[in-house]
DNA sequence: AGCACGCCGACT
DNA sequence: GTCGGCGTGCTC
């Protein structure tokens, strides 16, 4: 309701945020009688209707006739440093304030008690007449447990409906189940693991960084089975010890039953969770948990670094490499950088885990901004696999074949052997190019620009940007010659077929994340793969981590120069992290394991650096090439420019932006086709993301860039990716 | 986010 | 002649 009944005469003003895409909090009218502090919860009038909203500040209100608060609302308020981080992050990302609140905002509770899931338990005698599937029903509910109604079904494979019979028959009663608890008390003594000395060196110094409560940035690195987990896992018992609550923060996938057993392992109860998935009252709960204190361990992905912690004592950022850390649609933000800030608001100290930081973290523990630790390169005595280059100038496998004879002869050995190998080619599909042998067509995706995917299993072109998806057709479409269509280059596909020819008694399989059957059937073959049944393993990425496979002792990289081309500045970095994590897939058993890369250009630095062993070589290397090019330490200035419907202009604003920032030859345009799916598929006329690095005064330029092409405000959608150390 | 205003295509 | 598509703009 609007008009009259809306205005209040005294009572003063208020600042009120609404979590809507509105970069200003409005002034209202205090009612007399109520009396609201900076952080409230209100209720306000917006056009017609009424929303909610946040104090932000009191008083500066611009007089006038101005709309009322309606009411305060029945919550908590918003704690100072969560509203500081809100600040804060819309200030970097450039996003509006309200947006960012929208992140951090409880919804209202929902109307109503809760209602209380109810369960059965066994109580009377069996019912006159008995059938198999009730017998089942009543032998699953043996013991007068109280049980879940649908797990009651699922237990005894029966449908509802025999229960609720049961019921009716006086043989099950209903009650309601407790509530089952969102976050249980970890018990921090539980299960303390026994550490290797260098392990308990670092879990020594981060429980002091825990104690000391401050903040402070530490780098734990380590390769995968060093024990990064546990070492962290006794910074935050001791964060538990002390009263006060930790988020492990990690990327959305990886919060996965493997991580809650071992934390259940090691605390006795699983941790809060936090991701998409949860919702509802449960997410209500966990959330009035977290905001009370109550819930201690909180492990969520990127969004719960927005939650209402009451005391935060330790930020946990596990695998701080991830690039899933990065939001690109709506606030677009680093859940790693915005951690450190939440860190440096609420003075506690936060932990990095990876075991290929990147370049910027890496150069902030160089520089002595976060402290170092490193666990040894492998726990148990195992060492790491020997890599080596195979120069396919000189070893060049015959045309349309792209197994080199030294690889080849290392895999008939590991076969011969009985041993496992894997070839890693970041390529799904059979070919990444298709073109007409007569006129030299070559088809192209409609949206984006990109070639179209050669996918014979599905017997289809489709684009890996966007998704298009079509038919092969049989003859050429532009000089319609028959049979004249080639495939160009290898993928997985194309692979496992020169495998089948050149080992056709070897036991082969495909993984990538096209798997005919879906995740399912991915996750049974990977059990499978690590049980044995397989010889040869030709996967994307995706094999490059999770499951461990200990018969595997040979990892061939076919195209190890696959990635350090593109324009990407993060180019080199990404192809170091992939290939390190893939070779260090070969030698996880009893044992020895080796690696060969395939390459045609055995001098570069990234591949030199990677065969030594040193990965510090690499990080070395990298940022003494930034500097001797006069660029900011860790990646030029780039600027992905991506516009579904208006390529030229989109180009014209990379330049101009390139003027604005007075480093044109630091800025790369990427075009449409390197753009990320969501983006292409989102709705904006022009979306604009930024990429820049350290040194650069981000604001300074976008404001100025904004305002010189004449953009009006909120017309262009920023992502930012850069280091927030530099303005804290 | 809603909700209004506003300017171009197929219909009772 | 209107109904309705969603593009743009506004909400203290």
């Amino acid at each position: 309701m609007s008009g009259e009944a809306d205005r209040a005469e005294d009572g003063g003003t208020v600042e009120v945020l609404i979590p809507l895409a509105l970069d200003q909090a409005y002034s209202y009218a205090v009612p007399p009688g109520l009396v609201l502090a900076p952080g409230d919860v209100v209720q306000v009038p917006l056009g017609p209707r009424q929303t909610v909203g946040v104090v932000w500040e009191r008083g500066a209100g611009r007089g006038g006739n101005l709309k009322a608060v309606t009411a305060k609302l029945d919550m908590p308020p918003l704690d100072g440093a969560l509203m500081k981080l809100v600040d804060w992050v819309a200030w970097y990302t450039l996003a509006p304030k309200g947006s960012v609140l929208a992140l951090a905002l409880r919804r209202p509770p929902e109307d109503g008690p809760e209602r209380p899931k109810l369960g059965v338990r066994l109580v009377g005698a069996p019912p006159a007449r008995m059938t198999p599937a009730r017998a089942r029903a009543i032998a699953a509910a043996e013991g007068g447990l109280l049980i879940a109604k649908s797990a009651l079904a699922e237990a005894a494979s029966v449908s509802a409906a025999v229960i609720d019979a049961l019921v009716d028959a006086g043989t099950f009663a209903v009650e309601p189940l407790p509530r089952e608890a969102v976050a249980a008390m970890p018990d921090p003594d539980h299960a303390a693991p026994a550490l290797s000395e260098d392990q308990a060196a670092a879990a020594a110094a981060l429980v002091a960084s825990v104690r000391a409560a401050t903040y402070g940035v530490t780098l734990l690195e380590g390769v995968t089975g060093s024990g990064k987990t546990e070492v962290y896992f006794e910074a935050v018992a001791e964060a538990v010890r002390l009263g006060r609550q930790s988020l492990i923060l990690m990327p959305e996938i990886a919060l996965t039953a493997q991580f809650i057993d071992r934390f259940e392992a090691r605390f006795g109860v699983r941790p809060g969770l936090w991701h998409s998935a949860v919702t509802g009252r449960r997410r209500e709960r966990l959330q009035a948990a977290i905001a009370s204190g109550e819930a201690k361990v909180v492990a969520g992905a990127r969004s719960a670094l927005f939650l209402p912690y009451r005391d935060l004592g330790l930020i946990v950022v596990d695998e701080e490499h991830e690039a899933a850390y990065k939001q690109e649609d709506g606030v677009a933000y680093h859940a790693r950088d915005m951690a450190v800030v939440r860190g440096r608001i609420e003075n506690a100290p936060v932990i990095l885990t990876s075991a290929t930081p990147s370049l910027e973290t890496r150069v902030n523990a160089e520089r002595g901004r976060y402290t170092h630790l490193k666990l040894p390169e492998r726990f148990g005595g195992r060492t790491l696999p020997t890599l080596g280059l195979v120069d396919l100038r000189q070893d060049k496998p015959p045309r349309g074949r792209w197994i080199s004879d030294t690889l080849a002869k290392a895999m008939t050995a590991n076969l011969e052997a009985g041993e496992q190998s894997l070839l890693f080619l970041n390529r799904r599909g059979y070919a990444p190019l298709t073109l007409c042998r007569d006129c030299g067509h070559r088809f192209q995706c409609p949206n984006c620009s990109a070639w179209l995917v050669d996918h014979r299993f599905r017997r289809a072109l489709v684009c890996h940007h966007c998704g298009h998806v079509e038919r092969r057709p049989h003859e050429c479409p532009q000089c319609h010659a028959q049979e004249s269509l080639t495939a160009c280059g290898p993928g997985v596909e194309r692979l496992a077929e020169e495998v089948a020819t050149l080992f056709p008694q070897a036991r082969g399989i495909v993984l990538s994340s096209d798997f005919p059957g879906g995740t399912e059937r991915l996750k049974t073959e990977l059990m499978a793969v690590a049980s044995g049944e397989f010889d040869i393993v030709i996967g994307t990425q995706l094999v490059a981590k999770g499951h461990n496979f200990p018969g595997m002792t040979l990892v061939g990289v076919v195209d190890a120069d696959l990635g350090l081309t593109s324009g990407d500045p993060r180019a080199a970095e990404r192809t170091f992290q992939v290939l390190r994590q893939v070779t260090g897939r070969a030698g996880r058993g009893e044992k020895p394991g080796r690696a060969l890369l395939q390459t045609h250009d055995p001098a570069h630095p990234v591949l030199k650096a990677l065969v030594s062993g040193d990965p510090e070589r690499f990080y070395a290397a990298e940022i003494a090439a930034r500097e001797a090019a006069g660029l900011p330490p860790f990646g030029r200035l780039a600027a992905l420019i991506v516009s579904a419907n208006n390529q030229p202009e989109a180009e014209a604003h990379a330049r101009a932006l390139a003027r604005c920032a007075e480093a044109p030859e630091g800025v790369a345009v990427l075009g449409p086709a390197e753009a990320p799916l969501a983006v292409l598929r989102g709705r904006h006329r022009m979306r604009l993301i930024v990429k820049t690095e350290r040194g650069v005064d981000l604001q300074a330029y976008l404001r100025g860039w904004l305002a010189r092409c004449g953009k009006p405000k909120g017309s262009v959608r920023v992502a930012v990716d850069v280091d927030p150390q530099s303005f804290l």
